[in-house]
DNA sequence: TGACAAAACGAACGTTCGTGCTATATTGTG
DNA sequence: CACAATATAGCACGAACGTTCGTTTTGTCA
């Protein structure tokens, strides 16, 4: 749909809530209305715009990681992956700055996001899982553990890397990535 | 100034963008007007609930830490004065709201913001020198990469702190935090 | 071709937005 | 007490907001 890749990009830049009809519509080249009537409510129009936000990072950053091989290799396929998704958005990836927006905002888009994000740490976990399986990490580590600290990773990578535009950031990931897995190993 | 001190909390929530000049004199029972009347534009306001904001912070955060004895008990000490630091900003961290917000919107308010987290980041290098310095670090560390990995952690606990509200989040930032220790010791 | 459903439209609703202008209090100084 | 400076209030503005309405266009099938 070519209003929700619009609209994606628009929040990657302003923030789910910064999106809004009107200038949604007349990026679309739509009337207000003809664009709000395949919608019924704002509401609806940022949950869609966060289920299509999923369905790309699924295809786009999860699955081709899940087809390369366990262990290490698929978390650094994993992790630039996302990389690579959030340069594709204006504004950075779309699930960070919803995640900050909604920490405070309460409502149908702030429990969409959450159970999203909670998805997107149990596939963190998983491949933590599956490194353990094939010998890339040792037995009894925490895949909890993992996923907080790749996720924090990312994180820091994403905020130096929009914000602060510092040229050695990509540097900066890849030792905090080779030191992370290190520990696990 | 309690105006600023209202709209720190609301920019907490809301992020700097979604301060009303309405919602924010009904909050502090004035009129619109009088209260736009000690800034000149809304780009003034959010300019200066950002330098209130980074002065509250250097008084809660970095002075005590500076306090503290220098190396790792320095540095634990700035990690849970400013895990407090969020902790009584109804939305959390201002600075972790405005870096994604402003990621990706230009103007004086990015380029404030900016400046800030430079400051930032360079408090936390100095503050890894002086851990080199008293023994805690080892020589030859890279203190840049140091501020990456322990801004990155924070911003990880940000978020799970915030949206996702896991029990066992301050845990996992003491594992972390730890292995990062270890890591650089 | 005519009937009917889906989709897009333009116009307007009431509200809130940021921002001015002008007048009235409140305060501090001589 | 007078006077200047500052702070706040009241009111209005044009624009944008999300939303609703009734109408027109478009596409599909008999």
């Amino acid at each position: 749909m070519v209003i929700l890749e619009s609209g994606l990009d628009m929040a990657s830049q302003l923030g789910l809530e910064g999106v809004s009809i009107g200038a949604l519509a007349k990026e679309t080249n739509m009337s207000k209305s003809g664009l709000f009537a395949h919608f019924q409510s704002k509401e609806n129009l940022q949950i869609e715009i966060l289920d299509y936000a999923a369905r790309i990072f699924s295809e786009d950053v999860i699955v081709p990681a899940l087809a390369t091989e366990a262990g290490i290799p698929r978390i650094k396929a994993l992790v630039n992956n996302w990389i690579e998704w959030g340069d594709n958005l204006t504004g950075g990836c779309i699930f960070v700055t919803a995640s900050t927006d909604y920490s405070d905002r309460p409502g149908k888009v702030r429990e969409c996001l959450l159970g999203q994000q909670e998805d997107w740490i149990d596939c963190l976990c998983r491949i933590a899982e599956s490194a353990i399986k094939v010998g890339d990490f040792r037995e009894g580590i925490e895949c909890e553990q993992f996923a907080f600290d790749l996720y924090s990773l990312l994180l820091g990578f994403h905020l130096y890397d929009k914000l602060l535009d510092d040229s050695e950031t990509k540097k900066r990931q890849e030792i905090a990535l080779e030191r992370l897995l290190a520990n696990y190993k």
